[in-house]
RNA sequence: CGGGGCGUAGCGCAGACGGCUUAGCGCGCCUGCCUUGGGAGCAGGAGGUCGCUGGUUCAAGUCCAGUCGCCCCGACCA
C-alpha cells in the first residue's frame, strides 16, 4: 500500500471531546471518526487492525472446536419476553418498532437467539456438545457512553454459546475457552489478568473475566500478592473480621439533626465515627421496597444484593419514591419502626451496638439504637464491596487494588435460558432435559482501544506486530531524489514479496510530517530512505527504539535485517 | 435521570457581558515560488444556513423562549 493512496486523515490537534488516550490517538491517527455519541466509523487503518484481532479470535475459537455462525442483529421482543430479559435487561437495550408496531431490539447479546436456533434441531444427547460463535456488532444503550471505543453503544464483539448434557462437558468447554482467551491475549500482546467475576444480568454460576491493565479502566481489580487470588470488587466475598463490642446498651434517643443527611454529615455533627452509623438504603425490586443495612463506612455491593434476593431488576429507590412511601426524606430513613418492608442486613450489623440511624422523621436521627430491641432484621448476608487492604478471601493477606478494562468474559450459564425457553434434549434414559449452557464474550473493538491504552508514548501509538495495520513503513525523505525513490520502491517490492505488510510513504510532504505520522499511527518498524543512501546506508528503527540503526545495503535489500528486528520487537519494552 | 457546560469554516478556538459596518485567529486546504532529516518559508486564494425553530427590535452570532445535538460530573446519595 502507498500512503499517497491511503485514506488515513491524521490530525495535529485532538478533538475536544477526547478524554482518554486511546480515544485521542485513534482519532488523531485516522483510525476512527465519531458518528454519534458512542457510535464510531472505522476507517481503513482501524479496519485492518480489527480484522487482525478478529482473525486471532477466530483462529483460537476454531482451534477449540467452536464453529462460526452469524445471527441477526435485529431480534423480536417475544424472544426476550420468554426469558424475562425484556424487563431485566431493560433500559440497556436499543428498542425499535416496525411499521406494524411489532417490537424489536438490536441485540445487546445473543443467548436467546442462539438457544432458539438450536432448540429444535438438537434433540439427542448424541448430538452434544455443540459450540457456536459469531463476530459482529452489538448494541447497548449505555447510560453514558464515554471513553471512545471503550464504552460505546455500538461495538464489535465475539460471542460464543455452548450446549451440553453434563456439567463435566460444560467444564471442558469452559476451560477450553479460558485457554483460548489466554492465547488470544498473548498473541495480541496485552498484559492481562484473569479474575473471578460476577455474572450480572447474563445469569449463571461460575464466571471469569479477562482484564487488561489500564488506570482508566472501569473494572476494579483486587489481587492478593501472597496466594494469587484475583477478583473484581463486584464479586469478591468479604471474609474479614467484623468489629464486636461489649458495650452496654444505652437508651434509644431521638436527636435533632437539622439538615444532616449523609453519613459524613451525621458523623461530624454528632461526633461519632462512620463505623458507628448504620446506613439504611432503600431499593425497589420485583416485590417492592427492600431496606438494606450496612455499616456507615462501607459501600454496599448492589450485585451481591441482587444475587441474594434473586432479583436482577433491583435498583436504588428514587428520593421521590421514598418520600411518597414513607413520608420521610432520604437521609432520615432508618430501620427503627419501619413497617411492611423487608430488611436485609450485612453480617456486620449483628455486632454493632448503640448505633446512629435515621430518625424516620425529617431532621432527626436516633442514637444508641440497638438490634433486636429498637429495630429488627429479616435476614443477614454479605453486602460489602470489598476494598483494597481488606483480607484476601483465600489466605487473609491484604488485597491490593488496581484498575482494568474487561476484554473477555466467560460464564457458566447452566439451564437458565434452556429452561425458560424450553430448549430440551433427550438423554440416555429417554428423559427430556434442558441444555446445560455456557457463554463466552470477547470485546473486539474494545481490544483495539485497550491495546492503545497500554502501548503508547507522547508521540502516538505503539502497535504490537500482531495487530498493527502495517508492519513496516518506508519513509522516503525526499521524493525529489530519484535514487531515494527508486531504492524505496525496491525495498517495498522486496518486502511485499516476502509477505511483510508494508506501507510506502510516497507523499510529497516534508520529512517532519512523515516522521510524525509514522510515530502517531505507530507502525512497529520504520525504514528511512534519506540522504545517507548516498553513502549506501538506510535506517531501521523500531517504534519503541530511541535511536535508528544505520545499515549498509550492499546489493541485497534490507529484508533479512527487517525480519530479524520484527521478530525481536517487544512493544512493551523501552529500547 | 439530576447538575454543569458547549454548538461560529475540515480541526482547535475568539467574538456574546455592553445589539448596528465586510464575523475573525491558528492549523489544515488550493495556486505559485522556494524548500526536503522531526508537523518549513514567502506571496496570493477558496471556504460560514454563527445547530434548528420562533420571538423581541430599525437592527440579532450577540437578548428571550422552545427544540435538537454533543460533552463533562453525578446517579452506592440516605
Amino acid at each position: 500500500m502507498r500512503f499517497s493512496q491511503l485514506y488515513a486523515p491524521t490530525l495535529k490537534q485532538a478533538p475536544s471531546d477526547a478524554e482518554v488516550v486511546s480515544h485521542e490517538l485513534l482519532y488523531r491517527a485516522g483510525f476512527i471518526r465519531k458518528v454519534a455519541a458512542g457510535v464510531y466509523s472505522y476507517l481503513p487503518l482501524a479496519k485492518r487492525t480489527l480484522s487482525k484481532i478478529e482473525k486471532i479470535v477466530r483462529e483460537e475459537m476454531n482451534a477449540i472446536g467452536a464453529q462460526e455462525v452469524s445471527m441477526p442483529i435485529i431480534q423480536p421482543a417475544e424472544l426476550w419476553k420468554v426469558t424475562g430479559r425484556w424487563e431485566d435487561y431493560g433500559p440497556e437495550m436499543m428498542k425499535l418498532k416496525d411499521r406494524h408496531d411489532r417490537e424489536f431490539t438490536l441485540g445487546p447479546t445473543h443467548e436467546e437467539v442462539f438457544t432458539e436456533v438450536v432448540k429444535d434441531e438438537l434433540r439427542s444427547y448424541k448430538q452434544l456438545p455443540v459450540f457456536l460463535y459469531q463476530i459482529g456488532s452489538k448494541y447497548r444503550d449505555e447510560i453514558r457512553p464515554r471513553f471512545g471505543l471503550l464504552r460505546a453503544r455500538e461495538f464489535i464483539m465475539k460471542d460464543g454459546y455452548s450446549f451440553h448434557d453434563s456439567q463435566e462437558s460444560l467444564n471442558e468447554a469452559y476451560q477450553a475457552c479460558r485457554r483460548a482467551y489466554s492465547r488470544i491475549t498473548e498473541r495480541i500482546g496485552l498484559e492481562y489478568l484473569i479474575i473471578e467475576a460476577a455474572s450480572g444480568a447474563i445469569g449463571g454460576s461460575e464466571s471469569h473475566e479477562f482484564v487488561s491493565f489500564a488506570p482508566i479502566g472501569e473494572t476494579n481489580l483486587l489481587r492478593c500478592e501472597r496466594c494469587g487470588y484475583s477478583s473484581n470488587d463486584e464479586q469478591a466475598p468479604y471474609k474479614g473480621l467484623y468489629t464486636k463490642t461489649d458495650d452496654t446498651e444505652k437508651p434509644l434517643t431521638l436527636v435533632h439533626t437539622p439538615n444532616v443527611r449523609t453519613v459524613e454529615q451525621v458523623a461530624s455533627f454528632l461526633g461519632v465515627r462512620p463505623s458507628h452509623i448504620v446506613k439504611s438504603l432503600l431499593f425497589v425490586g420485583r416485590n417492592g421496597f427492600v431496606m438494606a443495612l450496612i455499616q456507615g463506612d462501607r459501600e454496599l455491593n448492589l450485585e451481591k444484593l441482587k444475587v441474594y434476593l434473586n432479583d436482577q431488576s433491583l435498583r436504588l429507590a428514587e428520593p421521590d419514591e421514598v418520600y411518597e412511601r414513607y413520608n420521610v426524606p432520604i437521609g432520615f430513613i432508618g430501620p427503627v419502626g419501619i413497617k411492611n418492608t423487608r430488611v436485609v442486613a450485612d453480617h456486620g450489623i449483628r455486632y454493632m451496638k448503640n448505633v446512629v440511624v435515621g430518625g424516620m422523621k425529617q431532621d432527626y436521627h436516633y442514637i444508641n439504637a440497638n438490634l433486636n430491641r429498637d429495630f429488627y432484621v429479616d435476614s443477614y448476608t454479605d453486602l460489602r464491596v470489598v476494598q483494597a487492604n481488606d483480607p484476601c478471601p483465600n489466605c487473609g493477606a491484604p488485597l491490593s487494588g488496581s484498575k482494568g478494562i474487561e476484554l473477555g468474559h466467560v460464564f457458566k450459564l447452566g439451564t437458565k435460558y434452556s429452561k425458560s425457553m424450553n430448549a430440551l434434549y433427550m438423554d440416555q434414559k429417554g428423559e427430556l432435559k434442558p441444555f446445560i449452557m455456557g457463554c463466552y464474550g470477547w470485546g473486539v473493538s474494545r481490544t483495539m482501544a485497550a491495546v492503545v491504552e497500554q502501548l503508547h508514548d507522547q508521540n502516538g501509538i505503539i502497535w504490537p506486530r500482531s495487530i498493527s495495520p502495517f508492519e513496516v513503513i518506508i519513509t522516503v525523505v525526499s521524493m525529489q531524489d530519484h535514487n531515494q525513490k527508486a531504492y524505496a520502491e525496491r525495498i517495498y517490492r522486496d518486502l511485499s514479496e516476502k509477505g511483510i505488510e508494508v506501507l510506502l510513504d510516497d507523499r510529497e510532504l516534508s520529512p517532519g510530517m512523515k516522521f510524525t505520522d509514522a510515530d502517531l499511527i505507530g507502525f512497529p518498524l520504520r525504514i528511512t530512505v534519506g540522504k545517507s543512501l548516498a553513502d549506501g546506508l538506510v535506517e531501521l528503527k523500531l517504534r519503541n527504539q530511541e535511536k535508528p540503526l544505520k545499515i549498509k545495503i550492499e546489493g541485497d535489500p534490507v529484508s533479512s535485517k527487517v525480519m530479524e528486528m520484527l521478530k525481536e520487537y517487544n512493544p512493551h519494552r523501552k529500547v
